[in-house]
DNA sequence: ACATGAGTTTAGCCTTGGCTAAAATCTTGT
DNA sequence: ACAAGATTTTAGCCAAGGCTAAACTCATGT
């Protein structure tokens, strides 16, 4: 047999919107560290709030996380992540920090460095990445700026 | 009347989904003023063999592009942008360029320029538009490059 | 002129990620 | 122990952006 029609759609399936999916889980298992480092446990509800959506898309997409084996959470319980939704919480962070920084010490500003990272994290490949710690690296001499 | 469904609808609307919608928006009028510039028109199957994707997708995308006034096509006709559609198309690729252009200088191969500032250009604030600027021109002594 | 092939549109289905309303399940205070 | 209140899940709907298959229109060559 050639392919299933489920191969054949998730074949095409691996475009943007696959590109969409992960940035979301990565998102999520991100944000699900962060909580559980910070207050112990993560609730739905704590990620509602997080991502400004309501607690039933967060159920919704906790849901996807778990049939993706990121994450595990038993009926009416805190989620928690899974040995693989950590490596990837922690990946992700990694990425999202060093952008941040990176966009901090060419001068822009902190709340929208914050913003801006967001949004860029998930495109930036390895190598890219790699510029940028290079570019912190050989900026570091304390906090730089223009006028300093 | 407090709000009608479609006000509320729109109004959660305002997430993720809309700002996936307008990238979607803005790499489609980027492409239809490319292939316009280099092939005079710019056809449904141009814009497909362009980003991967069938002729159908593009179809339904159009669709939506005509209904937001940012192109205008008669059946069976080429795409054509609007007046609204080439401004968004020449402010897309202004960034294209200047994120593309900054990855560069940094060392950044051209290849992974390519795809990274695609990725990245919608995700940039003007801010942060300003600083890869300001950079760009305070690096432009030729070819720079770490071992020059 | 018109058949054939190329290019488009329509119909219909899927997943993600939004939402609201209603049902179900904790948890807590008395 | 249990009713109230808080949280979670289910049901059901919507739009965007994918797809295939089938219908339709256009352009061309003979």
């Amino acid at each position: 047999m050639p392919q299933t029609n489920a191969a054949k759609r998730s074949q095409s399936f691996d475009r943007t919107r696959h590109d969409h999916a992960s940035e979301t889980a990565e998102d999520y298992v991100e944000a699900i560290a962060s909580l559980i480092e910070e207050k112990g446990v993560c609730r739905g509800a704590d990620l509602a709030k997080h991502f400004g959506v309501s607690h039933v898309t967060v159920t919704k997409t906790v849901l996807r996380l778990k049939r993706e084996g990121l994450a595990e959470a038993a009926p009416y319980r805190p989620v928690r992540l899974t040995a693989k939704g950590r490596r990837m919480a922690k990946a992700a962070r990694r990425r999202h920090q060093i952008v941040f920084a990176f966009l901090q010490s060419l001068g822009v500003s902190d709340a929208v460095a914050m913003t801006d990272s967001e949004g860029i994290e998930h495109h930036v490949s390895g190598e890219t990445l790699n510029a940028f710690q290079r570019y912190l690296e050989a900026n570091q001499e304390g906090t730089n700026n223009v006028d300093t």
